[in-house]
DNA sequence: CGCTTCTTTTGACTTAGATCAAAAAAACCG
DNA sequence: CGGTTTTTTTGATCTAAGTCAAAAGAAGCG
């Protein structure tokens, strides 16, 4: 892990907690709160979920922490087990929102990360944020010896593609309100959790736009 | 291959031209075509060439055929030569344009293909095309016998998702007109081929915004 | 605590794009 | 070919959402 060692940031430079999942009391707890997810995607016996928590680390992180610039290439994969993380890129002078990553979900920015080439988005954290991570190297360990980490890549790549094409077709048929809502109803916490000016731009709406809507919502109830 | 022995199809029941690619005359070429482009995504040795060139099938289809309608589990998957397809679903009375898809890409419905349940859109051709197509149970038969299948599906689907990030990044970014150009410059002659509606719902607009998009350009020239 | 800075809300105005309706153009067909 | 149907264009109007600007609220900090 290298998220305390950062040096070419123009981010504050704040030293985290990183260690084994055993070796920290709740590490176990998170720990299951994979194997549960894994296990929707991929049927793992005790052989592979041993190995998987051999590499798995727990990493717990301030909110507006960065796990990645724009430019670096992406060394782990993340399970959110608390907190909001989101990527975001610049597009002439703006911050776009790529994506929101709420817990139970899986981050990176993934084409630096399995091609191993400088990421354009950037990852930080909206919220305080407790984290798993695996490595690319140990990933790599595992996809070595055992095909059941090939086919899970593979489950989650098309679990993310099903949500890509909700997205756009929410651009395609809602109204900024709509889409909003559909956010919500996924998504409760999301008022608290993170910033207007984010949702928005994920969105695709300004934050003045999506500010009257929630007013409206509120008038109503 | 079934498509001319349809059944419960609204729609007409035209028979169609499917034969080995080496039984006609630019079979070849075409199965050239689909080389060079997996070629680019996985270096496929002779080996692994002819064993797809056994299970690759040559199909020419009218204008308006439906390779899929909704309900049915999606048993190809087409390498388009010459031809638009599209995929629509109805929402709300409205039929919308998942997708586009042009020579030189691959389309399924791919959950119905790859889970076998059926497909919520329907697949249909926008004009007569020339497309190979591989069915659900060769593919299989390949994949149990080289894992190179399965590196080329993992590397299809994430050429596919990087299109849709891309294409929730337009909706974030740009307006009406500047989509409707990226889509032109990406694909020159949708203009003849691809009807105003089919593009403006691919776009997320109505068809009178699209036609006025046109006229404008138009005048400028 | 008061001061600054950043975020969100509110207001007034503009504009892009939707809607409704009808005309024009193109495709279809006996 | 002429008549029907479908698609596209154009026009008039309306509304959702963007823009610009300023006020109100929260958060950050010496």
């Amino acid at each position: 892990m290298n998220q305390n060692t950062r040096d070419n940031s123009t981010h504050a430079i704040i030293p985290c907690v990183t260690v084994n999942y055993a070796t920290i009391l709740n590490g176990y707890d998170m720990y299951k709160t994979l194997l549960q997810r894994l296990n929707q995607l991929v049927p793992l016996n005790s052989q592979q979920q041993r190995e998987l928590s051999d590499v798995v680390q727990v990493v717990e992180l301030p909110k507006e922490y960065f796990l990645l610039e724009k430019g670096q290439i992406s060394n782990h994969i993340y399970f959110v087990v608390e907190g909001v993380l989101h990527a975001s890129c610049e597009i002439e002078g703006k911050e776009i929102t790529r994506w929101l990553c709420f817990p139970e979900h899986f981050a990176t920015s993934y084409f630096s990360f399995v091609y191993r080439h400088p990421s354009e988005d950037s990852i930080s954290l909206l919220t305080d944020a407790k984290l798993l991570s695996i490595s690319h190297k140990n990933l790599q360990y595992l996809t070595r010896k055992d095909t059941v980490w090939v086919d899970l890549n593979r489950r989650l790549l098309e679990y993310y593609y099903t949500i890509l094409l909700d997205r756009v077709m929410s651009f395609q048929t809602q109204s900024t309100a709509e889409r909003y809502e559909s956010l919500l109803q996924a998504n409760p916490t999301i008022e608290d959790e993170v910033p207007l000016g984010c949702i928005a731009s994920y969105l695709g709406m300004t934050q003045e736009t999506l500010s009257r809507i929630r007013s409206r919502r509120k008038k109503r109830g």
